[in-house]
DNA sequence: AAGCTGTCCTGAAAGC
DNA sequence: TGCTTTCAGGACAGCT
């Protein structure tokens, strides 16, 4: 699925082959999450700018407003000439003068909204409440303490939330807690000073791997296939119930957390 | 305000 | 073998 690192990795192709390119047509098939909010003929003429990125949110600035694309969980952007004939799943379409990018959602919970600017209207409210990018200077071991204050929930629905830090997936918060030695269910009010140094340590480390790992598919978004990522072969315990622990032995669990699979070791990761 | 739960959708895997 | 059921997941919407 696509997770932050993956996002990242799409908007840098749709940057690098896109960027000051012109829309020559826009198609739509089925329904996404939510209408484009604009006819898309409106479109045509528009030039790109350049591809941004907030959260999972890949923003396509135009030269006049913006295009937010969201993939969702099935999602995938693909850019190029040479794309095959257009499948079942795929629902949106940008043909521009310097090739076509084409949104692919099999499970459409992904999006394609035009926004005048994004501080108005449906791109206000689903940017407004994002947390902070965890791969930048904003994101502190400080400041992720100070949030995690006075959050009785579990660390695991925290970080999963948003409204602190952006990015962190199902599968990240897993890995991130057990690189930290954090039972998930720990109520985030009571991660002091130092295991949010480790939080903090841990989250910038596994989206940088996996950022990496999500480099290494870049051909995915450029023609070929889609195949598997390769972040899963990397994780620790997300999908290992029943597996030893690959730092202290112990048995890998499954619990559900906010009807989510949580996996971690209750030998290593203390509440 | 914070924190649950429901919901969208469809392919894959499990169950019978 | 083939059909039915369950599960997975991002994150907003709505309710408590």
């Amino acid at each position: 699925m696509p997770e932050l690192p993956e996002v990242e990795v799409t908007r840098r192709t749709v940057q690098a082959a896109l960027a000051g390119a012109r829309i020559r047509s826009v198609w739509l098939g089925k329904p996404l999450r939510w209408p484009l909010g604009c006819e898309p003929e409106s479109l045509v003429g528009r030039t790109i700018e350049a591809v941004q990125r907030r959260g999972k949110y890949v923003l396509i600035q135009l030269d006049e407003g913006w295009l937010l694309v969201h993939l969702g969980m099935s999602g995938s952007l693909r850019v190029g000439e040479g794309l095959r004939l257009r499948g079942p799943h795929d629902h949106a379409e940008v043909q521009t003068d310097r090739g076509l990018l084409r949104l692919t959602d099999p499970r459409r919970f992904g999006a394609l909204i035009w926004a005048s600017a994004l501080d108005q209207g449906l791109a206000a409210k689903l940017l407004g409440g994002l947390g902070v990018e965890p791969l930048t200077d904003a994101f502190t071991a400080a400041g992720l303490h100070a949030g995690l204050r006075g959050r009785a929930a579990a660390i695991k629905s925290v970080l999963l939330a948003g409204d602190l830090v952006v990015g962190v997936g199902n599968i990240y918060a897993c890995e991130a807690l057990h690189l930290a030695r954090i039972h998930p269910a720990t109520s985030a009010a009571r991660i002091g000073v130092q295991r949010a140094q480790r939080l903090h340590a841990a989250i910038v480390a596994v989206l940088t791997q996996a950022l990496g790992a999500g480099g290494s598919t870049v051909r995915n978004f450029l023609g070929a296939d889609g195949q598997q990522g390769h972040f899963q072969t990397l994780t620790q315990v997300y999908g290992r119930a029943g597996a030893p622990c690959a730092r202290c032995g112990g048995t890998v669990r499954r619990i559900v957390q906010g009807q989510r699979a949580t996996y971690f070791c209750p030998g290593c990761q203390r509440r």
